[in-house]
DNA sequence: AACTATTTATAAGA
DNA sequence: TTCTTATAAATAGTT
């Protein structure tokens, strides 16, 4: 997407990485909310890294499993 | 996307559904996993229905989370 | 299960 | 770092 061709591989410097990540979260929290409710599914997802727990979307009915995750 | 705009609502006709949700998981999926190397992060996605889970993705790392509740 | 017209996501740029 | 925009990517409807 956008104007260059994406490249799966490790963004090295981190700053683009933080970008990168930041607005792909909120890309893929939409689609997890979109495919939830046009498809009647629940959907958890939890994104971490070494640091920690950076991200998680969870629907209602999922949010049990976030709570034993926390 | 596609010939006409997304109405964020359940698909009532079932057949449809099903259709969507298979379309639209393997987009989610790739999501996650684009996510995962690019940003250099863990992710864990479940996604069920009253009939029980559906799908999953976790990287390597997340994987534990997965045994959990499996 | 393929196709393609279009919408949507997003990499760079401002 | 929020906003824009050119372009890549996802996908709704179709076959």
């Amino acid at each position: 997407m956008g104007r260059g061709r994406v490249t799966l591989k490790r963004i090295e410097n981190k700053l683009n990485r933080q970008i990168t990540f930041s607005k792909r979260m909120s890309g893929l929290m939409k689609k997890a909310h979109e495919i939830s409710i046009l498809c009647d599914v629940d959907v958890a997802l939890i994104v971490f890294s070494t640091e920690g727990k950076l991200a998680e979307y969870a629907t209602n009915s999922s949010l049990m499993i976030m709570v034993l995750l926390t």
